[in-house]
DNA sequence: GATGCTGGTTAAACCGGTTTAAATGGAGGA
DNA sequence: TCCTCCATTTAAACCGGTTTAACCAGCATC
């Protein structure tokens, strides 16, 4: 069992100083050729791969990106956004040798205290800002606590960080819009807890899309993102007087719940009301009658944000936003003629 | 903006050595509690917490545990069990300061370079071995790597890792008795994949408690756990001469999307087919109608494999293996009466 | 009074890299 | 021949902790 190889291994086999395999192994300039080859090498034929930590002391960084996942009530448990998400990111930190961090904020400890840990320990170098929020006290915080972010879609106060978005807007349009070429007028709306961004976002343009045709929402129903509250939400709509012919939800968990909910209550989908999801989540092609659902695109969300976060790292200035293609439609079975 | 105090800083404050200081903050013997008592206050007062990265290097510790998340078809992208089992493991390692590093190795690269990465980058100081598959190449890999881990079940071979088990046959043996009360005989089972060790427990489950019932399965279809998988399993079994009248799931995506294949060739569930899942995931209670299935407790999974993880990677030596409460049984509307 | 202990404390080496300032050596110019 | 200058290369400091060996005062022992 051979210990691993140092930098002082590698330095002696190619005799040369531990200074110069680090210049050789980092591309700086003001050695000669030859010597570069000669020291890549020797570290080659002993397989050296410079340590981490001992690169994390030096260099004051820890090579690794940052997630804060609040899990409060069951938010997070099975929302599709996540792992595709995560996917996408680590294919990027991957060619990089970075690693991401992982915290899952448990309904007893704050937020907060999951940040101020990250960025007490050195975990990371920056962290991705997820499921932003209005007035978001995540944002001055982070810029209290110095740690570099990127936050996913564009906070509405001032914010120092780069955003990557994608625009739910243009997919919540295409819904109503589909739902109004059926003939539906009255659409009634589960949303998402006004308090995040995307809820708002996907809310106020099913709203402007409905009045740009003359008409408001039939009603408009919160709900908390959760199966339990699709159900809540769906049973106050179908108790109203005069109940919607169509409901449009915030997400597809709540969609695929009210399904069942209007399922259960006898009615039959989409003869008798039609239903929309958001998210294009793995059952939505599955259940019955197919969910008729907006697609975005995790993967290539986390993959954005990770490059976009790593420019800051890197001590790039002025990093620009990027914009995501938004979403689209995706037409399934739940939604039907009035 | 004040650099960040160093164990420097405290000692010089506490008018003592860096060395007493490190003594007295890792509550070693050998010093003199007025002396430890004058150092603490000091440290207080500057707001010093010791760098995570110097401890790692020094003690060649990373403080952290690893997870790698193979996500090769699709068979990831909506589990219900990772979010809670990763929130029980976040509980146990909040509280120690180590930090959990994910590493989701996706369809292009190679499971076995993801668990080399994080060795051979000194990022963890073990993993949590999930999937477990039957003749896991992993765990050779894993010992190879000199890595401390658990596995989330027993392995099949021989391994030096203690194993932390839930025991998915009880439950699987309740959801198939369950059936043979209400009646039915011709119970057929959609398995999980046979090359994970959890999917043939729950497989041979149902068919010894079959067999004790001097029965055997109508049919048997191996899925992949996904939606898509579920549909497909779904139509061969109902387009037999003779379709079951029943079909137990290997888990809650395959069960959910069976149960909208069965409707969608106009079935009625539970009147024409009974249908059952496993997981107990969100959506169980919320479609329609609700699925019956069994519930386990990932989080309380992902807690005790931290916990054992961490007596491993404290160098305890012969860490017994942990066996959880098995899965319950949960019966909703999707099964009846034949 | 020299010797031996012992509890308390410190100086210094070490972990494995990066980085800066200084040293080396050979070519070109006076 | 001697001096400069420039391209290379190296020695040493540094990052912020841990750990080992040495040191020192005080006290008991013989």
């Amino acid at each position: 069992m051979s210990k691993r190889p140092t930098i002082a291994d590698v330095a002696q086999r190619a005799g040369v100083s531990k200074g110069a395999v680090s210049f050789a192994l980092n591309g700086r300039p003001g050695l000669a050729q030859a010597t570069v080859d000669k020291i890549l090498a020797a570290a080659d034929e002993l397989g050296w791969r410079p340590s981490n930590r001992a690169r994390s002391l030096s260099v004051s960084k820890a090579f690794a990106l940052g997630l804060v996942i609040t899990r409060d009530p069951a938010v997070l448990s099975s929302d599709p956004f996540f792992p595709a998400f995560i996917a996408g990111v680590e294919s990027v930190l991957s060619t990089r040798g970075q690693a991401l961090v992982l915290q899952v904020v448990t309904a007893g400890e704050s937020e907060e205290d999951g940040y101020r840990r990250l960025a007490g320990d050195g975990r990371v170098d920056g962290v991705l800002l997820s499921d932003l929020r209005h007035d978001d006290p995540r944002i001055d915080l982070l810029v209290e606590l110095g740690l570099p972010a990127v936050t996913l879609n564009r906070p509405d106060g001032t914010s120092p960080f780069p955003a990557v978005t994608l625009d739910d807007r243009p997919g919540t349009r295409a819904v109503v819009e589909h739902l109004l070429e059926l003939g539906h007028t009255r659409i009634a709306h589960v949303a998402g807890p006004s308090a995040f961004v995307h809820a708002t976002a996907r809310s106020t343009a099913l709203v402007e899309t409905l009045a740009a045709a003359g008409l408001e929402p039939a009603a408009v129903e919160v709900g908390d993102f959760t199966a339990a509250g699709g159900i809540a939400a769906t049973r106050r709509l179908l108790a109203l007087p005069k109940p919607p012919t169509a409901i449009v939800y915030a997400n597809d968990r709540m969609a695929i719940a009210g399904l069942g909910a209007a399922q259960a209550a006898g009615l039959t989908v989409p003869d008798d009301l039609s239903v929309a999801g958001f998210d294009d989540s793995e059952l939505a092609e599955y259940v019955h009658p197919g969910l008729t659902t907006v697609r975005a695109d995790p993967f290539r969300f986390g993959e954005a944000a990770a490059q976009t976060l790593n420019r800051v790292v890197d001590g790039e200035s002025d990093v620009p936003d990027v914009e995501l293609p938004p979403a689209q439609l995706v037409v399934r079975r739940s939604t039907g003629p009035v």
